[in-house]
DNA sequence: AACGGGGTCAACCGCGTCATG
DNA sequence: ACATGACGCGGTTGACCCCGT
């Protein structure tokens, strides 16, 4: 049995994504929208796995992306979030508008977790340090930091909704001398709680999505409803807009984004 | 100027889940 | 109900960059 490899790995290419390669996925996307990873390579006669053009596009290329540090709010969201959700980065970053989970994740990892481990912050229980410590030590039995693990890891969610009255963001009340970070949020429940909790991810517009496949953007008429915020275009990658065969922009957008270019080719 | 160490982030890997026949 | 295939997710890796010595 055993499972069959994503794609045939034979002549597949790995590594870095070469400018090349952006122009011909997107171009590709562009044309004839999103479907089946599995078979895009070879539609756009790339040298890659399916996986890694969806990986590559929805992480790198997605017109939708903010590119960029987290703000101070949008970390603030991150911390709240993943006390409720543990690590579901892709449920997170459904939340963060143009961030995906691989860039949450990654600043989670370098950033976040050290500021909270700095705040005497339990980044995977969000627990106070001094008090699980305490709590380490009045009880003999390893099952209960193993049960705050499990209650991240295990099923993802920290506390569910139907069992409101043991939240993180309560426990972080009773630690909130140790985080006022933690406080401010908690102090902003209602919000939060409309936020967090609404099935349909409610911050982001999910537009690109919806573009429909084929007669899109380039062919004619209709634009994507990106269109008119095409400055991604150019920051994405050091090459040239007009490879894309963009010929649909108009002037105005175009001399926007070769000063845009313009910039950017001092990086390549 | 050269080197080393740490930080950052794009990309890969393997598994779980879901859809379909 | 089961098998199979495709997609999506989270963990991990490795290359690159920056900064201090």
């Amino acid at each position: 049995m055993g499972r069959q490899p994503c794609c045939d790995k034979l002549g597949v290419k790995k590594g870095p994504w070469t400018g090349e390669e952006d122009k011909k996925l997107i171009n590709f996307i562009l044309t004839n929208g999103q479907c089946c990873w599995r078979a895009v390579p070879k539609l756009a006669g790339l040298r890659r796995c399916g996986k890694s053009c969806r990986l590559r596009w929805t992480n790198y290329l997605r017109p939708d992306l903010k590119r960029g540090l987290l703000s101070e709010a949008e970390e603030q969201l991150v911390i709240d979030l993943h006390a409720r959700l543990g690590n579901r980065w892709s449920k997170i970053a459904a939340r963060l508008p143009g961030r995906t989970d691989n860039e949450i994740k990654n600043h989670w990892n370098t950033h976040i977790k050290k500021k909270l481990l700095k705040m005497g912050i339990d980044p995977v229980t969000h627990e106070s340090l001094n008090k699980e410590a305490k709590a380490e030590e009045s009880s003999s039995h390893a099952d209960h930091s193993a049960d705050n693990q499990n209650t991240t890891e295990n099923d993802g969610i920290v506390n569910s909704s139907e069992d409101n009255s043991s939240t993180p963001t309560e426990n972080c009340s009773s630690t909130t001398d140790d985080s006022n970070l933690l406080d401010s949020i908690c102090n902003d429940e209602s919000l939060l709680t409309s936020l967090l909790w609404m099935d349909e991810p409610p911050l982001v517009d999910a537009s690109w999505n919806s573009v429909p496949a084929g007669e899109t953007a380039c062919n004619g008429t209709s634009l994507p409803p990106w269109e008119d915020d095409c400055a991604w275009l150019p920051d994405c990658q050091d090459f040239g807009i007009h490879d894309f065969g963009f010929d649909c922009l108009n002037d105005i957008e175009l001399n926007t984004m070769n000063t845009l270019e313009m910039g950017d080719k001092t990086v390549a």
